[in-house]
RNA sequence: GGGCAGGUAGCGAAGUGGUCAAACGCAACAGACUGUAAAUCUGUCGGCUCCGGCCUUCGGAGGUUCGACUCCUCCCCUGCCCA
């Protein structure tokens, strides 16, 4: 890379490809072009969680448009948020988060960064912790940050507004996040945040504060959401509807597969780097029916196992999956584990809990009854079977998984 | 500080002295059908079980009772209204 920017037309199309929304696009040309007379680049900020450091397919929407900045000239900045980590993000109070110690925010924001790195160039970036700066405010420089913002205008906010009506607590400390957040654009001097629409409000506050603070603010740009593989919930770890940007080939591809097919054109478009012509022909081939979604569905699986590995792992992967689920064979790797038996004997319920596939004996049970359950290949249907460990035997336990079951 | 309403399984939500491991819905899981899609149908969905039952649960701790999720006391938590 050089400081040799494209023209402001090109990059103004590449930034809006794919983005929800941005504040305001004339604000952004203005900096864009004001950028090519300085030959400076823009700094492109974006908040990170660090309490969660596992990457999915879902926050590269994001990383990915980050990239584009990088790939433009521009200057990425990633802010862990270690300090808002320490005390514990409050939302979904149900299940207080453990708040993290500093070493711990500091291991995830490393394995954050690693991770980001495989989407994001390591040349024009910058990781910063807001520890840095919100770590040192005092009291009295909160109470004067407090003093920019109002009551109203934060429970303007959707999911505070929500709460608040719902009759939902809603603490005090987490009416000063995005007030927090917005000082680490101040902190920092952004000119533009990147972030979901669900950080459209955290995003806008920022303006204002910049603007409190006596600088331009920054430009807004939010991408969508994507939702999960499950269909409906956004994607997250949590809620186990996710495709991990680490994950391997396998599961990357069969994860993909098994999204509706009402999702296919928007995992294209958001996680992909599909050129907009074909996204065209896709969209166009959806709509008419006339390809059989599968195979638009086998090759977004493709390309997404390429975009994290590469062609051939996505090639061998495919393979797998056909000799998995269409031939109904075995994977070709399956975890190996041994487990104690009576003189070879062993139970089926003991063998399925003590290979740690069902959490209970009466889980066990029910999956063996109801056909769930079987040892090379043969359904095992009666829950009180003793199987004999001669030799090691694969052992399936509902769809997808697989052990290899030896006596020790 | 006062008044009122609440806290039930992953979530939502019934139950108001025994027939409650707790209706119902959602989510989840398994099977059938498929394309590891959707929809649909069937079944399961606290733990253990010699399948007859046994054990641990309804914010927490005590108490009343033959018997409590249901009644009483204290405590914790949440929301609303008043101050």
């Amino acid at each position: 890379m050089n400081d040799q920017f494209p023209p402001l037309n090109e990059q103004m199309d590449l930034i809006r490809r794919g983005t929800a929304e941005i504040i305001r696009e004339e604000d952004l040309a203005r900096k864009i072009e004001h950028s090519l007379k300085t030959h400076a680049p823009l700094r492109v900020k974006l908040g990170c969680d660090p309490s969660r450091p596992d990457l999915h397919i879902g926050h590269a929407v994001v990383l990915r448009k980050l990239r584009q900045f990088q790939d433009l000239g521009h200057h990425a900045v990633l802010i862990i948020g270690d300090f808002t980590g320490m005390i514990g993000d409050p939302s979904g109070r149900s299940k207080t988060r453990p708040p993290l110690t500093l070493e711990e925010t500091r291991k995830n924001g490393q394995s954050y960064f690693e991770q980001a790195t495989r989407i994001l160039s390591t040349h024009k970036i910058q990781m910063l912790y807001n520890s840095e700066w919100l770590g040192t405010m005092s009291f009295s420089d909160v109470i004067k940050l407090g003093s920019k913002y109002t009551v109203a205008r934060m429970l303007e906010r959707d999911d505070f507004e929500k709460r608040y009506r719902a009759g939902e607590p809603i603490s005090v400390h987490e009416l000063l996040y995005p007030l927090a957040q917005a000082m680490d654009s101040v902190a920092v001097r952004s000119d533009v945040e990147l972030g979901g629409t669900d950080q459209k409000f955290n995003l806008l506050v920022g303006r204002d504060i910049q603007r409190e603070y006596g600088q331009d603010p920054q430009i807004t740009l939010t991408m969508p959401i994507l939702p999960g593989t499950d269909g409906v919930e956004k994607m997250s770890k949590s809620l186990d509807n996710y495709i991990g940007i680490s994950e391997p080939p396998q599961q990357i591809y069969g994860k993909t597969l098994s999204i509706p097919d009402t999702l296919i054109y928007d995992y294209m478009l958001l996680a992909t780097e599909i050129p907009p012509p074909e996204l065209a022909e896709v969209k166009r081939q959806l709509e008419s029916g006339s390809v059989n979604p599968r195979d638009l569905k086998r090759r977004l699986a493709r390309t997404l196992v390429t975009l994290y590995h590469d062609a051939s792992a996505a090639e061998a992967a495919e393979r797998e999956f056909d000799r998995i689920f269409k031939k109904k064979d075995v994977p070709d790797e399956i975890p190996d584990i041994r487990v104690t038996t009576d003189g070879g004997m062993i139970s089926i319920i003991r063998m399925l809990v003590d290979a740690g596939m069902v959490k209970s004996n009466g889980e066990a049970r029910r999956l063996i009854e109801q056909g769930g359950v079987s040892i090379d290949g043969q359904r095992v249907s009666d829950a009180t079977a003793n199987i004999t460990l001669h030799a090691p035997v694969v052992l399936k336990a509902g769809k997808r998984q697989f052990a290899r079951i030896s006596a020790s």
